[in-house]
DNA sequence: TATTTTCACTTGCATTTCACAAGTTAGATA
DNA sequence: TATCTAACTTGTGAAATGCAAGTGAAAATA
């Protein structure tokens, strides 16, 4: 059940400023890139992520985008220093919003990595149906955990 | 035939990062919504639209929208005190970008425009052919004006 | 022709956000 | 007990943003 929240003072009621809102800086689609298709999880990965991140910058992204349901936060059980930072059901739900950026920039602009291009080119669907896949295999490890 | 760039100092060369790099901000795509979906063109119609956009963010959007090859600005020749902005293939290539943004935000935020949103579910496919449609035939009645 | 309007900006300034470096705290490890 | 590690917070300067007012060229109007 997708829980709606209400907008608090948003500039407008567009569904796109709404996204624009959320997603719009330089760095928020990127820690989700990470979770996605990275599979990281914690806060010294993102910090470790090839665009270098700061620190603070990050703590504060990552308080958005739990505040905005798009992530959660949990201890890790067997070591509470760790805390294990998970997409949830509206954070993958970003997945085809990935796609088609990765999709116009690989065919507009110099980009590297061209095994993931193509991959994603050769069959969306099922590149997004796999990711899928992938998300709701590790929350069925995490739950295992307890 | 889409000439790539070369990438001046970015951050990486992931293709998601140079998406972010161009539009990661809480205006470009805002923009671009307004000439792609509402048809705006001029300096005066982006200033004017809902969200309010600062007249000097504004006309730094443009430029840099430009510089990327995003846009492009022609002097309306009737009239030789009015720009008009027009989106390039690569500008109408953010369609799906748009498109699954604006999915995605009214999946889970509390958001307006709900004829847009179910068109888009109706069809997708069909609503970005239209989308393109239309900027096809809009270049073609701006280059009679010639 | 002179004056006013329109259009697309620019400039100045206060506020907010960002980047970088250093420091802090709770919990684990030796 | 001392050290280390993970996840931050704090401080500071630089850059981006938001707001109001002003500018200049071209067009419309008197």
């Amino acid at each position: 059940m997708p829980k709606k929240r209400p907008s608090p003072k948003r500039r407008s009621g567009c569904p796109l400023n709404a996204s624009v809102e959320i997603l719009g800086d330089r760095w928020s689609l990127l820690i989700i890139r990470d979770m996605m298709l990275r599979g990281f999880r914690s806060y010294k990965e993102f910090l470790e992520s090839y665009e270098r991140i700061a620190t603070n910058i990050l703590a504060d992204r990552l308080r958005k985008l739990e505040a905005h349901g798009i992530i959660t936060t949990e201890r890790n059980p067997s070591d509470g220093r760790k805390l294990i930072y998970s997409l949830t059901a509206k954070g993958i739900d970003l997945a085809p919003v990935l796609t088609e950026m990765v999709l116009w920039a690989a065919g507009h602009e110099d980009t590297a990595n061209q095994e993931l291009v193509r991959l994603i080119q050769k069959d969306k669907e099922q590149f997004l149906a796999a990711v899928r896949q992938r998300w709701a295999e590790q929350r069925i490890r995490s739950m295992a955990n307890y």
